[in-house]
RNA sequence: GGUGAGGUGGAUGAGUGGCUGAAAUCAACGGUUUGCUAAACCGUCGUACGGAUUUAAGUCUGUACCGCGGGUUCGAAUCCCGCCCUCACCGCCA
């Protein structure tokens, strides 16, 4: 949510950073203005009014214990006529109020001046790439024809169990995932992130807080009966730790991993899009958080990528990392960088890791601040996340681009964790 | 699921209608003392939304907030109603 002081002040630098984001409803900048204006006039009325009774009310008291009772009798009259002007200002408050809340949640994040212009994938920004991609024999095969051969995944029977998209993992398959993420956990941990496992399902909330609702209220799996939402992705119960809650300075930055399964309903892919493990309705991941000092936020995005990049080197991928356009941004976020893999079977990228800042944007719902050492004033942190890494297209890619006669050939750091070399 | 107890500031915890935005203690922060540490002593020590003033840090000021929402009352942390949550015991269960 954007700093509604921000928006005051600075109404034309707001619209044109929403419209860089290609948000084309740059009048509601307009709106949430007028609507603050009418908003503070109100509450200055009210709160002179309930000044007024609160005064009086002390008199009252003041004469009743004096035992004047004709005079407070007198002043209660005069009372009972601020009060009807109490309840209607309060009324017209609360309408005001929620329009201006519900203005303030549909306005995306503002991106940095670093993410390009732009409004599909095709404008967004390749920093670099790295990684040789392989030399593959001609009769190569895409990850879901490998999967079948070494009997690693039974999508049939997960979609018997649940439905299609709900992997069921089986033998060296179960145990790739397994080493994965205790791979990926010893990294994180080993770079100073403090291991966590959160509560896999969210209220309301804490859905909000990181931004999901209610921008991505369809994306989420929602039991009804008890007003539970299954998490997206562990940003959202481990951001969460953090609602509500005043840091003092030097505890920042406060460094955070997790692994949980996300739920994903992903009601509009289709197609050649979704075979295999390319889009999935549950799957694993390794997520990494950090709240920072405002002024540390840009280095420590920079750092985050650094160390997603390493994990990425130390899987013998090919990858690339993109700066994502304004266009193709996600709605909290400032700027986002993209991490994709060559599946050599595919060939194509796909994308395995998504690093974002988005500043106070996440802080402000959730009201995470912290007293700064000077002065002792309040301010909202930054919060910045990133997956480290997401399994299945890092599954994917490892089969494809692993792939020899003899059977798959792993990585060497993950040999230790799987316990060989090779599936096949 | 049943029964009981309870939700007060960073923590413990007092407070049953006006003197309470809230005692006290602890923690934290600043200082005095000290060769260093500790102790002792002094001081500071909630948040949000507004307003005034200042170049600014700031200062002054209004309102709201004692789990959440509503009600009674001139006046509510305190009384009433609904909801949520926590704890204990029982039941069920990995």
């Amino acid at each position: 949510m954007l700093d509604i002081k921000l928006i005051r002040e600075n109404p034309e630098f707001v619209k044109e950073r929403l419209a860089h984001k290609n948000f084309a409803q740059t009048g509601l900048v307009d709106q949430i203005l007028a609507i603050d204006a009418d908003r503070r006039n109100l509450q200055q009325k009210l709160d002179a009014v309930l000044s007024q009774s609160n005064l009086a009310a002390k008199e009252i008291g003041n004469l009743m214990k004096a035992g004047n009772k004709t005079e407070a009798d007198i002043k209660k009259v005069e009372v009972a006529g601020l009060k009807d002007s109490e309840k209607q200002l309060k009324t017209e408050l609360n309408v005001l109020e929620k329009q201006q809340l519900d203005i303030a949640i549909q306005l995306p994040n503002l991106p940095t001046k670093a993410v390009p212009a732009g409004k599909t994938p095709e404008d967004n920004e390749v920093v670099r790439e790295g990684g040789n991609k392989p030399n593959l024999p001609a009769n190569a095969q895409p990850h879901w024809e490998l999967i079948k051969k070494y009997d690693l995944i039974d999508f049939e029977t997960g979609a018997k169990i649940t439905g299609s998209g709900f992997p069921l993992y089986k033998g060296k398959g179960a145990k790739l995932q397994r080493a994965l993420v205790s791979y990926f956990l010893d990294y994180n941990t080993q770079a100073g992130y403090t291991e966590y496992i959160p509560p896999y399902m969210v209220n309301a909330e804490s859905a909000f807080s990181t931004g999901q609702l209610p921008d991505k209220e369809g994306q989420m799996y929602h039991m009804e009966v008890d007003e539970l939402y299954m998490i997206p992705t562990a940003e959202v119960p481990v951001t969460n730790i953090y609602r509500d809650t005043i840091l003092k300075e030097t505890d920042l930055p406060v460094k955070m991993t997790a692994y949980s399964p996300c739920f994903r309903r992903e009601a509009g892919s289709f197609g050649a899009n979704v075979r295999g493990l390319n889009r999935v309705h549950q799957f694993e991941k390794v997520e990494i958080i950090q709240l920072v000092h405002p002024e540390q936020s840009e280095q420590v995005l920079d750092a985050m990528v650094a160390h997603v990049e390493g994990l990425l080197q130390s899987l013998e991928l090919p990858y690339r990392i993109l700066r994502l356009c304004g266009g193709d941004m996600g709605f909290a976020s400032a700027i986002t960088y993209d991490f994709e893999v060559w599946s050599a079977a595919q060939e194509k990228w796909l994308e395995v890791s998504s690093v974002s800042n988005f500043e106070t944007f996440q802080s402000n719902r959730m009201k995470c601040r912290f007293k700064t050492a000077e002065g002792g004033k309040t301010q909202l942190v930054h919060t910045l996340n990133g997956s480290s890494l997401a399994l299945p297209r890092i599954v994917a890619a490892l089969l494809e681009n692993g792939q020899t006669e003899t059977g798959i050939q792993l990585p060497e750091v993950l040999t230790g964790y799987f316990g060989g070399g090779m599936i096949g």
